[in-house]
DNA sequence: CCGGCCTGTCAACAGTCGTTTACATGAGAG
DNA sequence: CTCTCATGTAAACGACTGTTGACAGGCCGG
């Protein structure tokens, strides 16, 4: 009891704050519930703040969406000068990766948990396309990049869907008979050429 | 004005026929809109039947969706006796695939398009799983079938996240080019083992 | 032909959604 | 201290959602 008064601020008026905790308790709802599974109603009580300041501050729902979502997107600190063994570990990190970090934000979750949403998906096409199938592209700088950065994200999207959103047994399985499996797949994409497809 | 009433029937009353065409409509909106944005005024409206009657003959729209959407995953069809092949078949099908035959009803999509709500993926793992990942893993009958299968799923869903819902530029350009790549990688999950993977 | 029941219609319910407006409050400037 | 404006609150709006109950219509068996 030792709060008499019937509201505690828990934070003194703040603009920025307050503006950031919306955006990191959006963050969490979209990737737990999605675009149209999260309301504003609980992403503002979840920053201990009033639902009218989402309008205030960020316009709409979906321009905090836009805001929030797709400007995560990103592989390039992912990209190591080394070749040697980035399949494998990029294989290893998303079948082990939990949601718990970060405070439950997961960018490919989000998204994934959103394509239902046609505003959504058009806000998150440039973010995706931009910040991560055409890095990627460039960093492998191999005839086709485009075409194979493009399926490396399939890949990995393909195993988010079906492991974390899913849930399908064989991928919540043992870790390293599926990084066995799923490395050479990677692996095929962004090796230099001649290994493997591009002939005939 | 052949029609001085104001309703046209179009249908006679026939409880069966008016259920199908619900069914039908159902499982394009649901392809086209995922589960939250297809709505049963919206699917009633397309199958010229009134709201009601979806909750009459289904009972609610979730029992709706569990009729339309999860008995129709089959991979059991695509299943040929030589293994000679399929992998480029398959590559081939999802690149190419046209969501207007069979009446805009494509069970990869609707399902795609309804993972952000928790009812539908519930319906939905039980029909994956035993409709899908298990026949497919039983025809490949190697060593990890069982992740081979769920990878083998995951990859082409996430091309067809990739392609058709998010709509990324390189998987909708030139179709051989992307077959030449995703080919391999789709034989090297059903391939007899020892070529790729498994080893280590 | 006629009554009963299956089929279809209509309207409304209760709830949620994003959003907006009017109002209260508190902290900092003069 | 006091005025003032940014910050936060409260309530309601209008539009939707899935669902239900009461009612009307037509087809078929008697």
């Amino acid at each position: 009891m030792k709060s008499s008064r019937s509201k505690r601020p828990a934070r003194k008026k703040d603009a920025g704050a307050t503006r950031e905790a919306i955006l990191v308790a959006a963050r969490e709802a979209f990737t737990r519930l999605g675009y149209d599974g999260a309301g504003v109603r609980e992403i503002a009580a979840a920053a201990g703040a009033n639902p009218a300041l989402v309008n205030r501050y960020f316009g709409s729902k979906e321009a905090l969406f836009e805001e929030a979502v797709p400007t995560a997107f990103e592989i390039a600190p992912l990209l190591p000068e080394a070749r040697q063994g980035f399949a494998e570990a990029l294989a290893r990190y998303v079948l082990t990766k939990d949601k718990a970090a970060l405070g439950g934000f997961d960018a490919t979750l989000a998204m994934l948990r959103s394509v239902g949403n046609p505003k959504a998906t058009e806000l998150m096409r440039e973010g995706l396309e931009e910040r991560f199938v055409a890095p990627l592209a460039d960093w492998i700088g191999e005839p086709d990049a485009d075409v194979r950065a493009a399926l490396f994200m399939a890949l990995l999207s393909g195993v988010a869907v079906m492991r974390d959103v899913m849930g399908v047994a064989p991928l919540r399985g043992d870790v390293e008979r599926t990084v066995r499996w799923l490395t050479p797949l990677l692996d095929a994409l962004v090796a230099p050429s001649g290994k493997t497809g591009g002939s005939t």
